[in-house]
RNA sequence: GGGCGCUUAGCUCAGUUGGUUUAGAGCAUCUGCCUUACAAGCAGGGGGUCGACAGUUCGAAUCUGCCAGUGCCCACCA
């Protein structure tokens, strides 16, 4: 047998197996009678590669794919990749940049053609990363987020939202990011705590020869001030009512108006009001009937309107118009500030809010039943606790900003007739008829229509991603979706909720008037080990792909699993993947050892055989119930934690080290045969978390047929449980523990077989084990042991091992010595309870009548630690 | 400023409706072993007054209150 080397080797059969399975069709999935199970991808970055979140989540699916089709059901995982428009977009343009070629110089036809290209170059390689993952996905159905289905999907439904009235243009303050010149969602915008400064500017009062002065974090907008406001109630400020004040720098002349919304506290409780740059001064300017002047350009640079610092960039302004500022004293003062600032979620730069055109659609019908159905159970949340989150933000959702200024992603389907109206349709020709029906006018064609240059939010397209991977909104009664759909689980970052979670929900009901899912898992996000983010800078992010080099793809899966309850973030070690590829290497071992065990047909099975076979059939089972409601409630950390234990503890260092025959001597065919069929279920049940090691020795325990795979092999339901022989194996592995410790503390060899005495009664089912295990001549019951024996308690039994005159007999006292101390305090601590009258009175009876026994017992075992004691001294001379 | 969650062994976490030993697991640590499946291993050991305080109860890691620390989400205070 030792052609096989005691190293497991994961390179040598990862890739074999993958390509057997794609081969043999068994990642793809058909409709048919059985229950399906379905799961869709929460699709990447089309232009992304695979990193450590990545392998969280997709591990997870995985998981939870393959042990769904290994209980019989038609298991779907659907791939796919994302368009990403923001940050596909910015990655083009970088790379354009790099040859010299903005993207204003291009037509967008031209820019789109870039981007293709590039799609096409670095689009799949994360799918092509999560095949080395094992990823069991039916890569045939491999989607895109812009590709002709889902596209058309995408067009269809706006058009539907825009007959239904759900969709509207509208001049808005939004949020606008510079670098990539594209307004955003609200979700978009991550506020962080930025330490600035609060600088206080003087504004001259006309006619008066004082200054107001007004706190402001920005003082680079003051071009665009229109105002300044004061709370009317504010006593100190009652002298400017009425009053004008002159903008520094600038020498524009402005009212100071009043509102209550003004904060008297805040600073010197004047307000600068500038409407195109804030959204509470847009809200003022509104009120009051303010002039607006917008002072910026869609890159944050200044504009012509702005009249100074024209060109340049609004960071740079701001430090160079503080040193203006002071020099014109026009400058009181200005102090450390630290205040929450907007930022652009993908690229990273503050965001200017900023008064424009957009689309939007209206939110608040549309969360109602999404909203409803997390809260009564229909989609449930794992771990629950986001339900919360949920809920929070789906009863005061603000309407979806659904426009970008953006080419990469998919165009909105407006056209907008020579005098400034629009109509929405799903194509050219249908904008036409729309068109001549709006206007009277049938002498329109196509090239009297201009379409709105605008694209929509990459999530307008990914919310529709349960239902578009089956081509529902194209052909909502089609034979996949009314298969497939509602999928079964989702796995996702708790991250993107709102992003993406809420709003396929809300997609869900609206369009398909079903929910989208039945279960969604949040993972947590992948920190290093002492906790931080995983990012490029501190160089804490290993690739995954490195990793699975090193430690093969199942050292890494389990590694993770292992760290990963439900929505807990997993502090990331190398230790982990270790924990993982030794258990490859343990469960290699295992195999190595059953598969060189000769079977003789003329041996019959020993006693010890035979009861350790019974008592694993039990333990197995068992574990198989555990695992079963552990995959129920999501936990798939404590599922592989049971089967880990199983198969090391109980399986490796228990089970066969009872059966295992002298080297050199053949097995009886029973105990074989029960061992490989054990085997084999431990494989199953282990497949899901470890793919590749399984298939492999599954393979190898019996002769298989061509596409054979234990991934479609079936996971055994959990057959009854034996309970008395768990509880009698338990016992029986304390009794051979405290054997081996008496050889370890007597130096008695391992081989040399002893005798066992036990003090009054003992009827052990398994003793044939403890005899083998212990390597015992005999177990004898005795009614007085020997006084020179060491001796050891199991419960309120005595067990001694009788030594003659090699007995140390002061050790031997030291230790019965402790025995008795604990065993006291025990029994005073159930003394304390039984003496409380209270407790008598008032507890159930069978929980007094459970501390009488333990009372009983524990008098019984101090009887018998004080006759020990008193023969070992009396044995002293 | 609101809302939610967490705090149990050195680390990561279990602990179901309060009562199956004086609270468990994995990893780490310590001791002894290269015992023909496996040193990526085997056999043992140590380690926690369950964040603090108060309360309810015969009985609290578990329920209540308050406090401290920590994390997340939301919010227009310049």
């Amino acid at each position: 047998m030792n052609e096989l080397a005691s190293v497991y080797d994961p390179k040598a059969v990862e890739d074999k197996w993958y390509k057997y399975w794609e081969e043999h069709g068994l990642f793809s999935s058909k409709p048919d009678g059985r229950e399906p199970y379905t799961v869709v991808i929460p699709p990447p970055n089309v232009t992304g590669v695979l990193h450590m979140g990545h392998m969280l989540n997709e591990t997870i699916q995985d998981i939870l794919v393959r042990r769904a089709r290994m209980e019989g059901k038609n298991a779907l995982w659907v791939p796919g990749t994302d368009h990403a428009s923001i940050a596909t977009e910015a990655k083009v343009v970088k790379r354009l940049a790099e040859r010299g070629i903005h993207k204003t110089d291009l037509t967008r036809e031209e820019f789109l053609k870039h981007a293709w290209d590039w799609t096409h170059e670095y689009g799949g390689i994360i799918l092509k990363q999560l095949r080395k993952v094992g990823a069991s996905c039916d890569w045939s159905r491999t989607a895109f987020t812009m590709d002709d289905i889902r596209s058309r999907s995408v067009i269809k439904v706006f058009v539907d939202l825009y007959n239904k009235g759900l969709i509207y243009r509208g001049v808005r303050m939004v949020n606008w990011d510079p670098a990539a010149r594209t307004a955003l969602s609200d979700e978009e915008v991550i506020y962080t705590e930025q330490h600035g400064k609060l600088y206080y500017l003087r504004y001259k009062i006309v006619g008066e020869d004082r200054y107001a002065v007004v706190a402001t974090t920005r003082p680079e907008t003051i071009m665009g001030d229109t105002a300044m406001c004061i709370n009317p109630n504010d006593p100190k400020n009652q002298h400017l009512r009425g009053k004008h004040v002159i903008v520094p720098l600038v020498g524009r002349e402005i009212p100071v108006i009043e509102d209550e919304y003004v904060d008297i506290e805040f600073g010197t409780g004047c307000l600068k009001v500038t409407p195109c740059h804030d959204v509470n001064d847009y809200m003022l300017g509104q009120k009051h009937n303010l002039e607006s002047i917008n002072i910026f350009n869609d890159d944050g640079t200044l504009s012509e309107a702005a009249g100074l610092y024209v060109g340049m960039d609004r960071m740079d302004v701001r430090v160079q118009i503080e040193k203006d500022l002071i020099a014109a004293g026009l400058m009181e003062k200005v102090e450390d500030y630290t205040n929450k600032v907007g930022m652009s979620e993908r690229t990273k730069v503050p965001i200017e809010p900023k008064l424009s055109a957009q689309w939007f659609l209206k939110m608040t019908d549309l969360v109602k039943p999404a909203l409803q159905a997390v809260l009564d159970g229909e989609i449930q949340f794992h771990p629950a606790k986001f339900v919360n989150t949920y809920r929070h933000w789906m009863t005061d959702t603000k309407d979806w900003c659904i426009s970008r200024q953006l080419w990469w992603g998919h165009r909105i389907p407006a056209y907008y007739l020579p005098d400034g109206k629009v109509v929405v349709a799903e194509d050219i020709d249908a904008a036409v008829v729309k068109a001549r029906e709006l206007s009277g006018n049938n002498a329109l064609t196509a090239a009297d229509l201009r379409q709105d240059e605008d694209c929509l939010d990459t999530w307008f397209s990914s919310w529709l991603w349960p239902i578009s991977l089956f081509d529902g909104i194209n052909h909502p009664e089609g034979e996949e979706l009314s298969y497939y759909y509602p999928t079964s689980d989702l796995v996702t970052g708790p991250d993107i909720i709102f992003f993406w979670v809420a709003r396929m929900i809300i997609a869900g009901y609206e369009f398909m008037g079903k929910k989208p899912f039945s279960n969604v898992y949040f993972t947590g996000i992948v920190r290093d080990k002492l906790g931080r983010k995983m990012s490029k800078q501190l160089g804490n992010s290993p690739d995954p792909l490195e990793l699975i080099e090193h430690y093969g793809a199942d050292g890494v899966r389990m590694g993770l699993m292992l760290a990963a309850p439900a929505g807990n973030d997993i502090l990331y070690d190398d230790a982990l993947c270790e924990q993982g590829r030794n258990f490859n290497n343990k469960i290699w071992n295992s195999f190595r050892l059953v598969k060189g065990w000769e079977v003789s047909d003329s041996i019959e099975q020993p006693e010890h055989s035979r009861l350790a076979v019974a008592w694993f059939t039990a333990a197995l089972n068992k574990a198989l119930a555990e695992v079963k409601d552990l995959f129920a409630k999501f936990r798939l950390n404590d599922a592989l934690m049971t089967i880990y234990r199983l198969f090391w503890e109980d399986f490796s260092a228990w089970y066969l080290e009872v059966v295992k025959p002298a080297y050199g001597t053949p097995i009886d065919r029973a105990t074989r045969d029960a061992t490989i069929g054990f085997f084999d279920t431990l494989l199953r049940l282990l497949h899901p978390f470890m793919p590749f090691i399984t298939e492999e020795l599954w393979q190898h325990i019996a002769e298989r047929a061509d596409g054979e795979s234990i991934m479609v092999a079936r996971i055994p339901e959990p057959a009854a449980v034996d309970e008395r022989l768990i509880a009698a194996m338990a016992v029986a592995k304390d009794v051979v523990a405290g054997v081996r410790n008496v050889r370890k503390t007597k130096n008695i060899a391992p081989r040399e077989a002893l005798r066992l005495q036990v003090v009054g009664e003992f009827d052990n089912p398994l003793s044939a084990i403890i005899t083998k295990l212990a390597v015992l001549d005999a177990i004898d019951i005795v009614e007085t042991k020997d006084a020179t024996a060491a001796s050891f308690m199991i419960g309120t039994t005595e067990f001694a091992v009788p030594l003659g005159d090699s007995i140390d007999v002061e050790a031997e006292l030291a230790k019965l010595e402790a025995d008795l101390k604990y065993a006291r305090g025990f029994l005073a601590t159930v003394e304390k309870k039984l003496g409380n009258e209270r407790f008598v009175a008032n507890a159930p009876e069978a929980v007094v009548a459970l501390e009488r026994k333990k009372q009983a017992d524990a008098l019984s075992k101090i009887a018998t630690l004080e006759q020990a004691i008193a023969a070992l001294k009396g044995a002293r001379f």
